[in-house]
DNA sequence: ACTCTGATGTACT
DNA sequence: GTACATCAGAGTA
């Protein structure tokens, strides 16, 4: 899997890759590009404390807290790119996912809920990807679907949200469009 | 099904 | 002070 590359790219080639934090993994079914030139980014402004970690090595996370609650991870690409991990279907450690996540609740169908759902908090922020503890194992290239992306208020429509044909597993659906 | 709203911390102007 | 790459629960239907 090459990392140090466009977000435009990199995001759709994450679409079915196997992500496994812990013990837990899961297929990835929706990410999103950020770039910098994406008004909606945050590396847009430039290097900040926050945003560092997009700057830094590809294939490495960059997590951050959003709304004072619930923490989104990406996949650093390209510096200043990243990819936005919205959605997967859980595979494995299905037990440790509903206990954080509480008996009946989805598991993974959005950024915060795949956070809690992995244990993934601020201290993975900067971590690099690799096994056994935090991998992302490519999969069979499948159908994908591409839509605007979800609750931003800059660029909203650029076409960057990827999903997985016909999955479940999707933070909502995409309305109709395929490659 | 849908729409509305509160919760909650922090980065940035 | 404001905006935020969100979610859950309550309300309407």
């Amino acid at each position: 899997m090459i990392f140090n590359r466009p977000a435009t790219d990199l995001a759709p080639a994450l679409i079915g890759a196997t992500l496994t934090v812990r013990g837990c993994s899961g297929l990835i079914t929706e990410t999103e590009a950020y770039t910098p030139d994406d008004p909606a980014s945050h590396s847009f402004p430039g290097p900040t404390r926050r945003n560092a970690a997009m700057f830094g090595p590809a294939g490495h996370a960059y997590v951050y807290r959003i709304y004072g609650m619930h923490w989104c991870l990406n996949v650093v690409a390209a510096p200043g790119h990243a990819v936005l991990i919205r959605a997967l279907e859980p595979l494995s450690g299905i037990d440790a996912m509903t206990a954080r996540r509480g008996r009946g609740k989805p598991l993974a169908k959005g950024p915060g809920m795949l956070a809690q759902a992995l244990d993934i908090t601020g201290m993975d922020n900067g971590r690099p990807f690799g096994p056994p503890d935090f991998a992302l194992k490519p999969g069979t290239t499948p159908d994908l679907v591409i839509g605007p992306r979800i609750g931003i208020t800059k660029a909203a429509d650029w076409p960057r949200r990827f999903g997985l044909k016909g999955s479940r597993h999707l933070s909502r659906p995409f309305p109709f469009s395929s490659v």
